[in-house]
RNA sequence: GCGGACGUGGCGAAACUGGUAGACGCAAGGGACUUAAAAUCCCUCGGGCUAUGCCCGUGCGGGUUCGACCCCCGCCGUCCGCACCA
């Protein structure tokens, strides 16, 4: 007997032990089938899943079944990413260990996700934090130590000095410590470094070949790595002016086309030079240090006056050394950047112009706009960096300013100083290094000894991996590893004498940059991936993910698999060839009279005509409605989706989840938006009773009448349509057609009911089945529900996707909206093969468009096939 | 400051990328069923008017076109990214 209502609860179980007793979902990678890999960010196991995680972990699934339905041998993996910070401070707070911590979350989480359904092959589950994970990350780094892609070296880092430890630059508000409030140093720390900048340019040029990435995405990426074509000029240094007898400075610029109009030359505090002179120069001493310590913090640099150091020494103009230009110490100029000198046009940089405003070197413009009398243009204020044609540049007058600067490069890379050319084009980069140490213990541990005769040494891999000791204490600040009483006192490998393990461990970045390689065969012992596997996998067709991972982690991604190629871990240079960034989930936010913020599921609503009002439901208390913002527990405005799937069913949720808004953009979370979604679950239940009841006759024979073939319309038309939908990711769009669909076939099923027609059951029958398979990637226990009422053999989710009958979309006559003048005044209605004179004379004679023409006659008639007319008057 | 995206009913949105603006959903209003409620079903739903019809309407002002939410120019607003990168 078919209950009348949908039972989510039972159903959602029952289906999901089917799917699991059968395997469905295991993906073996000997299956011959066209592979397709979809996978979604793996999450960090924080605690319980989001309603972000939900609308992340849905688009994923609908996109794998349907896949899956299309034919493809589908990996749709699931994993975790499980080292970092949080698991250390809930050491720190509720003294329980990281890995306790940890892995008690991913129990909790994993039931999360597999009360959504969905059609992950859990059998191949990976955990950053497991030692058969990070063991094959220790390895890849050792090779990249071979491989000549990592570097020791010093960088500035901000220092916490009350928790020990170093933040990251997000981590320090205000130039204070996030957690401490103590004031961060920079310090200088001996770091390891992965060599990213290596494949600047690669990995720059290669964002052109991505085209299946939101162009937002690869824009972020080109303004992060930041290349610029400049040149490389020598400036040579009276020597008398020069303390130690240096005779010259090294700057970098992309301008040099106004280097007539050059007023100074400036190096940064940190620059050799300004360090040289400092030593006999308290006062040079005394300014570099308060440049230093100018905070990192934005605002301050935003604020940050142009301050300089006049420090004597004077620069010979390159092309003409009679002209000298001094040389400042200048707190605008980066060491980090370029050569950490620079030239300053004040007339075409506005850091320059502010500059020399405030020490009175004047400025000379050199290129002069488009339409303006190079006689009056003068800069004062504002440079000017757009363009024009050079002035006051002796023999570059006149040139544009790409001529210009290739004529300056020319001259300067044939003028030699010393036996070498002054001048060398040189390409430059933003991007740097990428720092991987972390003085933390909940990470991987980097495969590195310390000896004292040997110097740094390389764990031998056959003693990989270096796990972390479990005994470790959270009460005191610091590196717990750096503290343990015997982990790091090891032997040195090389010479036996008593060395110490590396004690800084791995950005948690490292483990997020080739899980996604790891998936493809997760239980492989001796080695981190099979070549032969990898490469067949790789890469991802679809990866999904919040756009927060813009820039670090898929540039990350890119570098990490050119070094396993370059390693012989990979045979590929991008891993993900189809990326899709979703939009989060937002909620309102409710406030009490004291301005406390108020939980979703305490406020009760009334609604008088259009007005909203809230109250909490224990208190009756007035609550006011606030914005709408990103779900957060600060704010208090999240839903939690167990509580959601337990009342309406994961296939509620996910539908919801679909609705509405565009994939991209933001979604807003309603009650009522969910109710709605629940609402069609149940008429979609009531929908397949009656295909059940109308098909029970069916027996092949193709529909004639009118309505069958109204009902055979309908279900291919949905068809071609969803499937143009899921394919470009627009799932919103799907739940619109399907909704049309439901309620065209409602429709159709009463308007059968009182007639006879020859083959109509098998049409319903046709439709139910074409409605299912449809409805099955995004709610799939329903439509194994359906598919069961309908009497179908297998299971919904193993089934082919149907195929659309194209001779169903054309119709016989079409209906052309008509324009007199640009305005629609009528319809008319002509066979599809109609020539142009025949649909003229229609439109023509129409009453409303002999009307609307005013006995004028036709000037024009504008025929669109298969879309409009337009008459012109 | 530089770069980018977006702006359509009460709300989320759609419009096959130059061809009937508002599909679909939510909210709201009216009705049917019911002792009543829930559930369900039916109708209305951009604004205005002298309502079988007509006018206005896609942030604002221009332009191109037979025809513009869509293309071009100039504004206004919102959001995001980068930010002393020479």
């Amino acid at each position: 007997m078919r209950p009348e209502r949908y039972n989510a609860k039972e159903a959602e179980l029952k289906w999901r032990k089917v799917w699991n007793d059968r395997d469905l979902f295991k993906t073996n990678n000997d299956d011959p089938r066209p592979k397709y890999y979809v996978l979604e960010m793996f999450p960090y196991p924080s605690g319980r899943i989001h309603m972000g995680h939900v609308r992340n972990y849905t688009m994923g699934d609908v996109v794998a079944r349907y896949k899956r339905a299309k034919g493809f041998n589908v990996l749709h993996p699931m994993g975790w990413d499980a080292f970092g910070m949080p698991a250390e401070n809930a050491a720190m707070q509720n003294k329980v260990h990281p890995k306790e911590w940890t892995y008690a979350n991913i129990a909790t989480m994993r039931g999360q996700l597999q009360s959504m359904g969905l059609s992950l092959d859990w059998s191949r589950e990976i955990a950053t934090c497991d030692p058969s994970y990070y063991k094959h990350q220790q390895r890849m780094f050792l090779d990249f130590v071979e491989a000549g892609l990592v570097d020791r070296k010093t960088a500035k880092v901000n220092w916490d000095p009350v928790d020990h430890t170093v933040l990251a630059n997000e981590q320090v508000i205000d130039g204070r410590g996030w957690r401490s409030g103590a004031l961060v140093e920079s310090r200088e720390l001996t770091q390891w470094f992965l060599r990213i900048t290596d494949y600047a340019q690669d990995l720059h040029d290669k964002l052109d070949t991505l085209d299946r990435w939101p162009e937002k995405v690869r824009l972020m990426q080109r303004n992060w790595i930041g290349r610029s074509e400049g040149l490389l000029i020598r400036f040579a240094l009276r020597t008398d002016t020069t303390p130690r007898g240096e005779d010259e400075v090294e700057v970098y610029t992309t301008r040099p086309d106004t280097l007539f109009g050059a007023k100074f030359v400036a190096v940064a505090p940190d620059h050799p030079l300004a360090k040289a002179v400092a030593e006999k120069n308290p006062d040079l001493a005394a300014f570099i240090e308060t440049a230093k310590r100018t905070g990192t913090a934005q605002e301050a640099i935003d604020k940050a006056e142009k301050l300089g150091f006049d420090t004597g020494i004077r620069a010979e103009h390159p092309l003409d050394p009679s002209w000298t230009l001094p040389v400042y110490v200048a707190n605008f100029v980066l060491m980090e950047y370029g050569t950490g000198a620079i030239f300053g046009c004040p007339a075409h940089d506005q850091r320059d112009l502010d500059f020399v405003n405030k020490y009175g070197l004047g400025n000379t413009p050199v290129v002069c706009p488009p339409d303006v009398d190079p006689a009056s243009f003068v800069i004062t204020d504002t440079a000017y960096d757009g363009e024009g044609r050079l002035i006051n540049s002796r023999f570059l007058d006149g040139m544009t300013i790409a001529e210009a600067k290739e004529e300056v490069a020319r001259r300067l890379e044939t003028q030699t100083r010393g036996n070498k050319p002054v001048g060398q084009r040189k390409v430059n980069f933003r991007l740097r290094d990428w720092g991987i140490s972390r003085q933390r213990y909940w990470g991987c541990p980097i495969p590195i000894i310390h000896c004292d005769d040997c110097g740094v040494v390389p764990v031998p891999k056959s003693q990989l991996p270096v796990t972390l000791p479990d005994d470790v204490s959270f009460d005191v600040p610091g590196n717990p590893l750096d503290r343990h009483p015997t982990w790091k006192h090891v032997d040195c490998p090389k010479c036996g004498k008593g060395a110490r393990r590396e004690t800084d461990t791995m950005d948690t970045f490292v483990d997020s940059s080739w899980y996604f390689a790891r998936f493809t065969d997760p239980t492989l012992a001796d080695k981190p991936t099979d070549r032969e596997t990898v490469d067949a996998w790789l890469p991802v067709d679809q990866y999904i993910g919040g756009i927060e991972h813009a820039i670090l982690h898929l540039l990350y991604s890119r570098f990490f698999t050119r070094a396993m190629k370059k390693a012989g871990h990979a045979g590929l240079d991008e891993p993900f060839a189809g990326l899709f960034t979703q939009g989060m989930v937002v909620h309102e936010t409710y406030k009490d009279a004291e301005g406390r913020w108020v939980l979703p599921s305490d406020v009760r609503f009334e609604t008088e005509g259009a007005a909203r009002k809230a109250f909490h439901v224990t208190t009756g208390a007035p609550v006011s409605i606030g914005s709408i913002e990103k779900m957060s527990k600060s704010k208090k405005n999240t839903v939690d989706p167990d509580e959601i799937i337990a009342s309406y069913g994961a296939d509620t949720a996910r539908w919801f989840m679909l609705s509405d808004s565009p994939p991209e953009r933001d979604v807003i979370w309603t009650e009522e938006g969910v109710q709605g979604a629940g609402r069609f679950v149940q008429r979609v239940w009531r929908l397949v009773g009656e295909l059940a009841d109308r098909s029970a006759s069916a027996d092949g024979a193709a529909a004639q009448g009118p309505i069958g073939t109204a009902v055979r319309k309908a279900a291919h038309k949905a068809l071609a349509a969803v499937e143009d939908d899921v394919e470009r990711l627009r799932f919103n769009r799907c739940v619109a057609h399907l909704y049309e669909l439901a309620n065209s076939l409602l429709d159709l099923v009463n308007q059968g009911k009182a007639a006879d027609e020859p083959g109509l059951a098998q049409a319903f029958r046709e439709a139910g089945r074409i409605f299912i398979q449809m409805l099955a990637p995004m709610m799939p226990h329903l439509a194994e529900e359906c598919w069961e009422s309908l009497r179908q053999p297998g299971l919904a989710a193993d089934t082919a996707w149907p195929v659309v009958d194209r001779s169903l979309l054309v119709e016989d006559s079409i209906t052309l909206p008509v324009q007199v003048n640009g305005k629609k005044r009528a319809d008319v209605t002509v066979p599809r093969d109609a020539d142009q004179k025949a649909i003229e004379a229609a439109v023509l004679s129409l009453e409303a468009v002999q009307k609307a023409m005013e006995g004028k006659p036709p000037r024009k008639i504008i025929v669109v096939p298969q879309r409009i007319v337009n008459v012109v008057a």
